[in-house]
DNA sequence: TTTCAACTTGACACCGTGTCAATTGACATG
DNA sequence: CATGTCAATTGACACGGTGTCAAGTTGAAA
């Protein structure tokens, strides 16, 4: 095996990622993680002091390794906020799937676990400023819709483009990525562009 | 105390309504609802063989003493689709906030127990149905817009109308009832009447 | 050869759900 | 009055999952 001399904090990240994403998020337990990194359930406590703060960690390394969170970015590059809205949403609707597992956890402890809690809703208010970017940025072009004030708009954006939106397109609906992609840019369009 | 002569499991029920209503449908344990009740925990079991039973007996509970579920009826008698589309969306976010504590409770249990997981579902086909009934209509009519199929724009009316994204449109983004409901609107029009 | 850190073993606490057996108290019926 | 029934009570326990703790092992570095 060549995963025998990774140093075993991430030997455990890795597990979690793998466990995690097999399961799209469910029913993944500390003793499945620990198993899978070849300790024991309570060796795990040395290195990550709860459940919470280990599925934090995975994310963190999901983003380190598929560099998944730097690919939001390239929207920012686009010229017009009609390009930069496409530009976000294709971005967005190739970084879902990848960090679904893990949200889908740390959703699942929102409840009961503050430090879950905060920590997805970091990540949801990221996500937000770019919404928040696209929007601005189409407003600056005199192309938002006057329907919408732009406080508004960012509000719909980023609620349409929510990991439970997608969640119910591509599980309950059955829809592809294709799809999901296609159909939220033309919606978004018919939604926040002028005329 | 008036409640004392009700029927048991009535005062279980009313019960689990208030306390589901007062926590927002978060936290609320068997314990919790036997104290509220006057009984012991294990007689709860005397009426509800589980928890999930019981969080869907408060559904129908509900149900009975708001009509909850009548009022969503009214839309089918307006004349136009577009008509018809806003009267579903009207009685949708007068509805919302009254099942929504429950709701949340029984979404909660979504991964872990099916029986939970089923009767949400069953819900939410229901109102899909309202939906599907609103685009329909629209069709008739000629006035469904060409950029979607009919089964796309259910798909989209009942991701755009689901629990979630009214939880993140009024609590996240701090949205009133009569915002929530005008944007909506407001949205559909956009989304689906062609032109 | 000692020392230290990482890890193991085994036990235990806490919570919430669900189960069971034995008991109590009220009420109805013969 | 005795008997039975029914709803509820008391107290105990199982289970699953997280988190904790104490004591022991192992391997490598100093």
């Amino acid at each position: 095996m060549s995963s025998e001399n990774i140093d075993t904090r991430t030997r455990i990240l890795k597990s979690s990622l793998e466990l995690l994403e097999a399961s799209q998020g469910r029913g993944v337990r500390m003793t499945d993680i620990a198993k899978r990194a070849g300790i024991t359930r309570q060796a795990l406590y040395l290195h990550f002091a709860t459940r919470a703060e280990l599925l934090i960690a995975t994310t963190h390394y999901l983003d380190q390794i598929k560099g998944s969170d730097a690919r939001l970015e390239p929207s920012r590059t686009a010229q017009s906020g009609i390009a930069r809205l496409d530009a976000y949403i294709e971005a967005w609707s190739e970084y879902i799937p990848e960090i679904y597992p893990i949200g889908k956890a740390l959703m699942a402890m929102k409840d009961t676990d503050a430090a879950a809690d905060k920590a997805w809703d970091d990540r949801m208010q990221a996500m937000r400023e770019g919404c928040a970017a696209a929007i601005l940025a189409l407003e600056r072009d005199g192309n938002l819709s006057p329907d919408h004030s732009a406080e508004d708009a960012i509000d719909i954006l980023w609620t349409m483009l929510s990991v439970r939106n997608w969640e119910q397109f591509t599980l309950e609906c059955g829809w592809s990525r294709e799809k999901y992609g296609k159909t939220l840019k033309s919606l978004a369009r018919r939604v926040f562009v002028a005329g």
